[in-house]
DNA sequence: CATATATATCAACAACTGAGGACAAGTGAC
DNA sequence: GTCACTTGTCCTCAGTTGTTGATATATATG
């Protein structure tokens, strides 16, 4: 070691903590709650698995964080509502690419698939889904007009991302 | 044990193997390929895990048996072909009950929701599902039509079991 | 400088996983 | 009976998992 290469260990707790969703988010949604395990998400975060305990407590925790934080459904509600169902369409389209590999519903349907992150899944679609939507149609029956676009977009998902 | 309990191993391997392959298909429908873990399938069918290893080879092919041995679309097609779509959602709401715990649709989702089995997963609704019913259905565009409804009950599955 | 606190690293634990080898016990052929 | 074969049980292995406590280091404060 003739050269000390300084460690230079960033300490900068708020920023690891985006670090960590962020890997977190890409990990879920490329491979569902069971298969990312806190190990990879903080390799590809760079960091210690022990901070994912430090800073959210738990894996679920990690997981729930993650998810609320991808799921943004303010962009379909920037439009029209008669061209609601364009702008979705379109969203869903590019909705990995557009989230730098984190793909919400991705994480959404891989984690409804999971028996440890179903609750969570469900919960989190419900508050940050079907209730936001529901609450900008407005009217009689939009919490379930909300909850058969989503299921809609579910099923257009499947066929898009799943079953190749 | 002033009773001898003979052990009284039954040595039937036909049996056995139809043992594991029916605990499989109820595991896998109800906590997904990961977390299904051969030795939960052993102990339900009343054996050694080990077996699963001599009669299957691997927990990929059990999953792959398990799942080509559960679905059936036979029952859709003993109808008139324009009411299929009412067969189908018959079938559907009473799938799990009518295999008693094991429902093959929910092992197809779950499946493909989980990187091990996903290739397994596609390529058995692709040979079993879509195939059949697309032969059934005969004409242009048949196979397009076959994978059209095969998502439609994805939708719906998802809708019924996976996001209440 | 010294001290305290926030942040990060390391090593380890206990539990679980799929896989597989060694061996026992039953079954049938001869 | 003897032998070969099938079937089932037991035990172990190496790997991974989430979690956790002990410890080191950087930053802030005095």
């Amino acid at each position: 070691m003739t050269i000390n290469e300084t460690p230079v260990r960033e300490r900068n707790s708020k920023r690891t903590k985006e670090k960590l969703l962020k890997a977190a988010q890409v990990a879920f949604s490329a491979r569902g709650y069971a298969q990312a395990s806190v190990r990879e998400v903080a390799a590809d975060a760079g960091c210690d698995p022990s901070l994912i305990k430090r800073y959210f407590g738990s894996k679920e925790n990690l997981y729930q964080e993650a998810l609320t934080a991808a799921v943004d459904v303010s962009p379909l509600m920037n439009v029209e509502k008669q061209m609601f169902g364009a702008a979705a369409a379109d969203y869903f389209l590019q909705s990995r690419d557009l989230n730098e590999g984190a793909d919400p519903l991705r994480m959404l349907i891989l984690g409804a698939a999971d028996p440890d992150a179903r609750e969570i899944s469900v919960k989190v679609l419900n508050d940050c889904v079907i209730g936001p939507l529901a609450e900008w149609f407005g009217g009689d029956f939009s919490q379930q007009l909300a909850a058969h676009i989503t299921i809609l977009c579910s099923g257009f998902f499947l066929y898009r991302n799943l079953l190749p």
